[in-house]
DNA sequence: CCTATATTTTAATATTTCATCAATATTTTA
DNA sequence: TAAAATATTGATGAAATATTAAAATATAGG
């Protein structure tokens, strides 16, 4: 499935450049020209990434990255930043504000196809949204839902995502710090002993049937497996 | 086997501070004042991730960096970054100068093992991770699972190492120091006469036509053959 | 923007598991 | 048979994990 591309940039001109290079490199395109436009489009689309521009009139791109990375459903969507010179300054004040990479205009088509893809290849390993299954355990990532031998299981954001990374990568050992980084994110810096007690209530959670898969291998971390 | 790490500092106070923290994490740790000897070291030593203090006189840092990268041997050696601002400028220029990641002075000792955790994980990628088979034993470290003749074993942490000690060495015969250094790590002690009760345990835990492949070799110490 | 609510993280405590050691038993061999 | 080496047992404490509760943080709804 075609990555959905959302352009955020005042200037038609621009606008239609991006447009063109990105279908032609197989990018679905969404285009707004101003914050109203946008939040609107984000609300009613499931954007994949976002070029946007820096320069828009009044001080407002900086205000849409923000407004993106502080909403729950918008918050991890990657945004490339379009700076009109290399001006450092507002690199840094872009990086800070929650943008993920940027390229200075006049870029060549080239660099930002490849970081577009480069982008999208970071942050988007969202290829798994099929139903899982383990013993009686159902997972289903597009509803959010979770049944267990019938009943359905209620799990916390960070319970679920512990739990589906361990359907898709059942049976092997992981420990501690290797579930942070694979299942809380890189760079991300809490307590090891954190996983402890977010196995401790997907246990609580599943039924016994069913937790049992959940197991702890001693100095070496948690698996799934039965 | 402890991981080495150069810590390229001019600041004695820092450089001990460091020293302290990082050792009392079990890092074996090199020492460099400036750019020469941090360069002697790295030729003479296996070193297997680089603190690099950025605020080194006379732009010393970047240079080093530089040259840790383009140099064959080096350049696969992660660095870490020591920042005395939170400047963020200085941050962009250090990750394009070959950094991988930075720390902003002052840390905590914590977030900066984590760091170094982190980034140790990510670059050395574990490789006794094959799974090895012995007569009718299987021993998978992905999984710590292991079997013997279709039947699952459950084993401690230690008898587990020593297996799999045994199984990734067999037919040489090892003694009890050379167990103890080699299975349980250097630098520390224990009785010898320990290693007698973990085999003891190991060989309860194999199945009978297994535990034979464990034998006492009088005199001389252990060994795993049939 | 603020408040109520939910969730995550941390820290403190409890519990479990297992490594170690010392004491004793058994085997080996000189 | 005595001496030496190894096997076995069981107690103890340290280390790893589980559990609980409170603090910090994020989120949603008005």
């Amino acid at each position: 499935m075609a990555a959905k591309i959302l352009i955020i940039e005042d200037e038609k001109a621009v606008r239609e450049m991006l447009c063109f290079t990105l279908k032609n490199n197989g990018f679905e395109i969404l285009e707004a020209e101003d914050s109203n436009s946008a939040l609107d489009i984000l609300k009613k689309n499931n954007i994949n990434l976002i070029l946007l521009d820096w320069m828009l009139p009044g001080k407002e791109g900086i205000e849409i990255a923000r407004n993106i990375r502080t909403s729950g459903d918008t918050k991890d969507i990657p945004i490339i930043m379009l700076t009109a010179k290399s001006d450092e300054s507002d690199k840094i004040l872009g990086l800070e504000s929650g943008a993920d990479d940027y390229v200075t205009k006049p870029f060549s088509p080239k660099e930002l196809i490849a970081r577009i893809k480069a982008l999208l290849r970071r942050t988007a390993p969202q290829k798994d949204m099929k139903v899982v299954k383990y013993g009686n355990i159902t997972l289903n990532p597009m509803t959010y839902k979770v049944t267990d031998a019938e009943s359905n299981i209620a799990l916390g954001p960070t319970e679920f995502k512990l739990l589906h990374f361990f359907m898709t990568h059942p049976e092997r050992v992981y420990s501690r710090s290797q579930l942070l980084d694979l299942v809380w994110g890189r760079n991300i810096y809490v307590e090891e002993r954190t996983v402890d007690v977010h196995i401790l209530r997907l246990r609580k959670s599943l039924s016994s049937d069913s937790s049992k898969y959940i197991q702890t291998v001693r100095g070496a971390g948690y698996r799934m497996s039965n």
